[in-house]
DNA sequence: ACCCAATGTTATAGTATTATCAAATTGTTA
DNA sequence: TAACAATTTGATAATACTATAACATTGGGT
């Protein structure tokens, strides 16, 4: 799966660092690791991580400081930070908080609320993605109701559309024709059998590309 | 249009309930109390909240159960959630978050803590609606009620006006016929399917452009 | 290789949706 | 309250979408 996300973590103790970066690879994500602020940064602009996790107390730039730094950055204007944080201090909090970063853990950090936490920041962030969903060429917008195949758009209308995204909505699955007649059409509504095949082949014929595979006697499925 | 946020607080200490109350009406919330989980449950049905915070820890449902139910509900699949509890204990912690909760706070509360929480979570979905939107040669001041097209002034009256930012505040983004109607209108108000059709001709008219775009059978889009 | 059911193809007619205009209603301001 | 602007509605025209019929083709089973 080329789409794990991405975490940068800085620390200037080697130990957390490690410690950090074995649980969260475990958990799938891919992770880059920083001595300090700078590196950090760097790291950061290289990677185009979804999370960055700072340290505070670094040697050099705070992870406040960083933290200020990357979101006067377009590219991170919205990506998630949280602090890490030695201390029990009520006001270093807040001003991590009011810093624009999205949540601090407080040392010594257990790896499981480590892991939901980040689990749970980016549950919270896939919702708002999940409009946009590419396979290869193709790129599916629920949102802007457009699909592009390499970039250009490709207008289709909205039954054509639907179907399509219903396919893509899980590659490889073969979608009987009951279940998409239920899922476009609804119960209520009838139509003929070659109705599916038509929208079918506008759909091919608009992409110009075979990624919608016949079964035949069972439905259809999106591949490639 | 009152756009002050809506909480909704539940828990069974008459106290912290005052004192929340208290700190987040001070900060421009509009606050909802409930004394359990089912009154919490009922009250967001109600009030539509953008956030329930619950403690963990009441008579009857606990807040994780009161969590896992509106999560059933579709209304409050992306609600902001965050638990209140007086246990530092991890395994709860972890629960809490793995419920779909955002976020978790322990007793005893800061309410300084609280409301950079609070402001923070509503800072990261707030994004979008900045008041001055630029996109290409239009320019939308949501304050002053303005719209400029290269510099000049465009008069629009309230409903178009209305209209533009809304469709203007996710370019690209297709606004239902259904959802514009409860965004402008609300939901008391029913007016019939032309009305939006002649506002929309009016914008187009009056910005001398081409940057609503129709998609049939679903709806319209502000782009370019 | 043949058959037959399932699917592909094409053109077309019917339908639903939207654009446009004018007129009616409501709201606002002097 | 008159005058004017804003909003809504209804009728009608223009348009795009969709379903279907009729026919062609395919491919698996025997």
């Amino acid at each position: 799966m080329s789409n794990a996300k991405k975490i940068v973590i800085a620390d200037d103790e080697p130990d957390i660092l490690e410690i950090l970066e074995f649980n969260l690879s475990a958990e799938g994500y891919e992770v880059t690791t920083a001595k300090n602020g700078d590196e950090a940064i760097e790291k950061a602009k290289r990677t185009s991580p979804d999370l960055i996790i700072l340290d505070i107390m670094m040697p050099g730039k705070t992870g406040i400081e960083v933290c200020n730094l990357l979101r006067m950055m377009p590219p991170f204007k919205d990506t998630l930070i949280i602090f890490l944080t030695a201390m029990s201090d009520e006001s270093t909090e807040i001003k991590g908080l009011e810093t624009g970063a999205d949540d601090y853990l407080t040392k010594p950090i257990s790896s499981k609320i480590l892991l939901s936490k980040v689990n749970s920041l980016f549950r919270r962030l896939n919702k708002e993605e999940s409009t946009i969903v590419k396979i290869g060429d193709i790129e599916i917008d629920r949102e802007k109701y457009i699909v592009k195949k390499k970039g250009e758009d490709i207008i289709l209308a909205r039954k054509e559309f639907e179907l399509l995204a219903l396919l893509a909505s899980k590659p490889g699955k073969v979608f009987l024709r009951n279940e998409i007649l239920n899922q476009i059409w609804g119960t209520e509504v009838i139509v003929g059998d070659r109705t599916i095949d038509v929208h079918i082949r506008k759909i091919r014929q608009k992409l110009e590309m075979d990624c919608i595979t016949t079964v035949k006697g069972v439905g259809y499925k999106f591949e490639l």
